[in-house]
DNA sequence: CGACTTTGACCAGCGC
DNA sequence: GCGCTGGTCAAAGTCG
């Protein structure tokens, strides 16, 4: 049922998110292709309380993340709230445990109780929420969770099936229509008993090639393994992000998805568009990870993935 | 038989 | 207050 194997996650954005705010960048500095994305995802991006900023624009993006930082606190909490109620659980378990999970735990918080941050909420309730609370009637959990929102990661790509092989196994917990796409929404949970880390997986509604994967929260394991066929594809990579070990980060200028995959892929090609979350950007420059192996290579915006 | 998907129902947040 | 919407639950069905 899964389109894994078929799957060919050549083509991939990324994005992250956890303080819901994005920025788009303007149009003229970027490839058609890159056009292409801003001009039409955006507002599918917006729906997810995102905003994309193109990497050309990266200086920008470093400003606007300074103010969101200072400013867009309690966005966290309005940009999802209607929809990421229970959340903060999947937040719980493995964030909870993460030293800092997506690196937003550096960032002072004024306001923990609003924040999606999960590493400021404390791991308290339902620490295990992939594997719920058997004992805890739903609707008492319900009212005990609190929505804390997780770091959430974006990726954008164009490809025909809709669910990419990233390493981990997803269990599928529900599908959604979703409001102004014909295309439903896939909600997503880890496998892993104790990881909480979620996915949503649609289609963009402007153009059906291109699949918007988001991620949730931060895998507290492993990857169960490389997909068939060996491969190590960007969104294993990114996938890896969400580890502890390399949660936090983050290049101004974008990432190389085609490390270990064939150019000559057909069935999806990157969209050369990084989008990340705001909050979840270090000091800017020189911070590149050593991991960045695992992510690829930094290629210059409108170069990438061509 | 276990793991996974499907799908309708339920619930909470938000906007009007 | 009400309706809409997104997100999740959980039973039933499917698959290997």
């Amino acid at each position: 049922m899964e389109d894994k194997e078929g799957l060919d996650p050549a083509a991939t954005e990324f994005k992250s998110d956890s303080s819901s705010s994005w920025t788009l960048a303007g149009p003229d500095s970027v490839s058609d292709g890159v056009n292409y994305f801003f001009d039409r995802e955006s507002s599918i991006l917006s729906e997810f309380g995102w905003n994309i900023l193109q990497p050309d624009h990266a200086d920008e993006f470093e400003r606007l993340s300074e103010l969101d930082r200072a400013d867009t606190r309690d966005d966290l909490a309005g940009d999802f709230s209607g929809s990421s109620k229970r959340c903060g659980v999947a937040g719980g378990s493995c964030s909870g445990t993460a030293s800092n999970p997506g690196g937003s735990a550096e960032l002072p918080i004024p306001n923990p109780s609003v924040s999606s941050s999960s590493s400021e909420d404390p791991p308290e309730k339902s620490t295990d929420f992939g594997g719920k609370q058997p004992e805890m009637p739903s609707k008492v959990r319900k009212k005990v969770q609190k929505r804390i929102r997780q770091p959430r990661f974006a990726f954008m790509t164009k490809s025909e099936v809709d669910h990419l092989e990233d390493g981990y196994r997803w269990r599928k917990y529900g599908q959604k229509a979703v409001k102004n796409s014909p295309f439903p929404r896939s909600y997503y949970r880890c496998t892993n008993s104790k990881c909480t880390v979620k996915k949503r997986v649609e289609r963009s509604s402007e153009d059906p090639t291109i699949v918007i994967t988001t991620y949730e929260g931060q895998h507290c394991h492993h990857s169960v393994g490389f997909p068939r066929g060996g491969l190590i594809n960007h969104e294993v990579a990114f996938a890896r992000q969400f580890t502890p070990a390399v949660s936090q980060f983050h290049h101004p200028h974008g990432i190389q998805l085609h490390r270990g995959i064939p150019p000559s892929t057909t069935q999806s090609h990157q969209v050369p568009i990084e989008v990340r979350e705001s909050r979840e950007i270090p000091e800017p420059t020189s911070q590149l990870p050593k991991d960045e192996g695992l992510l690829g290579d930094i290629v210059p915006p409108g170069m990438r993935n061509r």
